[in-house]
RNA sequence: UGGGGCGUCGUCUAAUGGUAGGACACCUGGUUUUGGUCCAGGCAGUUGGGGUUCGAGUCCCUACGCCCCAGCCA
């Protein structure tokens, strides 16, 4: 690793390995609050705390932060250990909760207390905000404030054997009601909270606010450099006065600006909405920035860690373009997947000199990036499809597809030639007449006769039939959370579904694990709707198009 | 009119007093049995104004702009 282009957190790392100041060591966590399911801004995190580690030789811990009965659930621990293994770490056992320090959480309150930091308030939710002053305006102090020390530990007993009502007192700290710095009007550290932990269940009735068990937790572990973002920059001189004065070790708080991605939203309130009020099919819709619904919609989670080595780390805020992902994304699968063919729109092409009941099979690559990937037989006969798109009765200048007397080369096939348009009563085209050339077997010819175009096909008779969902941003503003309303500016064309297109043969076995490329369409993706008799593609991102564009 | 942060191509991100570089996007051209990939090239930036210095994106002053903070959420 060269000192240059290193980003501002691993300067500081060397700064303190330079003095000493942790002995070398190199700890972090990523800290969850098992409240929701994790999406892209938190494969930053994740990536970042695990990188780091690892560049220096350390550690990284998976912390549930589940400090707050209320909203946190097992399901959500469940899907964050997944989400964070199919991104490609592993955190080796180092598995931890918030929940398992309650005791010892608690015991340090105490000791603040003791020592005259901490006292409890009977003021209700409302008096203390009230009290609490503005943004330019000193607090007033709460009248519970001078309490004696054995009267507040009494009192804090008492809270947490049960005794007293949701909201009707809580252990505060005890610093300063005209700091400058809201956070330092004397913060909650306590509240009684009469709720079921999915964890400790009914063993707590008081339950520590963040700051309180945020940086104890840090300090427990052992975490050396604690990695969170810009909003918690106002905390640390909470983090920082809680440690002092218990005296216990003393992590370094360190902020970063979060990843913000165009076009999508990424706060855990806004997708939770979304899945509620169904404006999505759930948290693993293909269309959510979520990682399930990454995964779902065929993303690969190499393609996801070399976007964050891409995106970098700073303290700007930033929207990054979403483009900068897709491009990760098909620089994976174009080494990766493996080509078939696919047809969205059939149209009908009969090959008229074809002998009528013959059928042979051509050799297709299945990868030109890979010779390793090998070839396959696709089944050739006299009725085929190919896409409504690459036909055109009156073509443009360029357009170097299939029109009346023109010759393309069917891909690994032969070079075929239009010769008839048939059309309905309507005008409508419904089907194609055309020839082949016999001796242009493979898709090549022996005089080196030029042709422009190549167009992918299946056999009619051979093909199978699939549902393919085509997806695009869930949004149509560069950034929903500008708006008054993300809702407003939702997509409504987020999601097509084509029916009955029709697929190679292959396809109908095929695993889903692997990422396929539909040759010259996109990359797809077999979806966990897809039964035995019906297969169901989601589109991962269509291939760069510069011909669309024109 | 409080406190904490942040301002570099369209978007991200480097340059730590010494040639403002890379990626994505965009635009050319070449190769190609995917209008894909690949290759070659191009466009494009230090928020403004002062100052220090041989030399400033970087240090100082000042102005301006943007973000965060008044949960018993995290």
């Amino acid at each position: 690793m060269n000192d240059i282009n290193k980003n501002f957190i691993q300067r500081i790392i060397d700064d303190d390995n330079d003095s000493g100041k942790f002995n070398n060591k190199v700890h972090t966590r990523f800290p969850p609050e098992p409240n929701g399911y994790l999406h892209i801004g938190h494969a930053k995190a994740i990536y970042l705390n695990y990188n780091i580690a690892e560049e220096y030789n350390g550690k990284c811990n998976l912390r549930f932060d589940d400090t707050n009965p209320i909203a946190e659930e097992d399901e959500y621990v469940r899907s964050i250990q997944e989400d964070v293994k199919w991104l490609g770490f592993d955190s080796e056992k180092r598995v931890y909760f918030a929940s398992d320090y309650f005791q010892q959480m608690y015991e340090y309150a105490l000791q603040l207390i003791k020592n005259n930091n901490a006292y409890v308030c009977e003021l209700s939710p409302q008096e203390i905000k009230n009290t609490r002053g503005t943004l330019q305006k000193p607090g007033t102090q709460s009248p519970y404030r001078d309490r004696a020390r054995d009267e507040n530990l009494d009192l804090f007993n008492r809270m947490k054997s049960g005794e007293f009502e949701n909201g009707s007192k809580t252990l505060r700290g005890k610093i300063d009601m005209s700091h400058p710095n809201m956070n330092m009007r004397d913060p909650v550290i306590y509240r009684i909270l009469h709720a079921n932990h999915h964890r400790t269940g009914d063993k707590w009735c008081i339950y520590p606010m963040y700051d309180w068990a945020h940086g104890l937790e840090d300090s427990i572990e052992g975490i050396t450099h604690s990695l969170c973002s810009l909003e918690f920059e106002d905390h640390r001189p909470l983090y920082d006065w809680y440690l002092d004065k218990l005296d216990v070790y003393h992590p370094q708080q360190i902020e970063f600006a979060r990843l913000n991605l165009s076009y999508t939203v990424m706060s855990k309130r806004k997708l939770k909405l979304l899945v509620e009020n169904n404006h999505v099919t759930g948290w693993d819709d293909p269309r959510m920035p979520t990682i399930s619904g990454f995964k779902r919609r065929g993303y690969t989670p190499k393609s996801i860690r070399n976007f964050m080595e891409d995106v970098g780390v700073a303290k700007r805020d930033n929207i990054m373009d979403i483009a900068k992902l897709e491009s990760s994304l098909r620089t994976d699968l174009n080494k990766r997947s493996q080509r078939r063919m696919a047809v969205l729109n059939p149209l009908k092409v009969v090959i008229t000199n074809y002998p009528d009941e013959k059928e042979e099979f051509v050799i297709a690559k299945n990868n030109p990036e890979d010779e390793s990937a090998g070839t396959r037989k696709l089944p050739f006969s006299k009725v085929l499809y190919i896409e409504k798109d690459d036909f055109m009765e009156d073509p443009p200048k360029k357009f170097f597809r299939l029109s009346p007397g023109a010759e393309v080369r069917f891909k690994f096939a032969y070079y075929i030639t239009c010769t008839d348009v048939i059309k309905d009563s309507k005008g409508k085209i419904v089907e194609l007449h055309c020839t082949y050339d016999k001796d242009t077997l493979g898709g090549r010819s022996e005089d080196k006769r030029k042709v422009k175009g190549t167009l992918h096909w299946v056999s009619a008779n051979h093909s199978v039939l699939a549902d393919i969902r085509l997806y695009d941003r869930l949004f149509t503003a560069l950034n929903p959370d500008a708006e008054s309303n993300f809702i407003d500016t939702i997509n409504t064309n987020s999601l097509k579904i084509v029916k009955n297109c029709r697929l190679e043969p292959e396809l109908k076995t095929f695993e889903s694990k692997i990422p396929v490329q539909f040759e010259r369409l996109g990359y797809f993706f077999k979806d966990a709707d897809s039964t035995a008799e019906s297969l169901v593609y989601n589109r991962t991102v269509a291939l760069r198009d510069t011909w669309a564009k024109k």
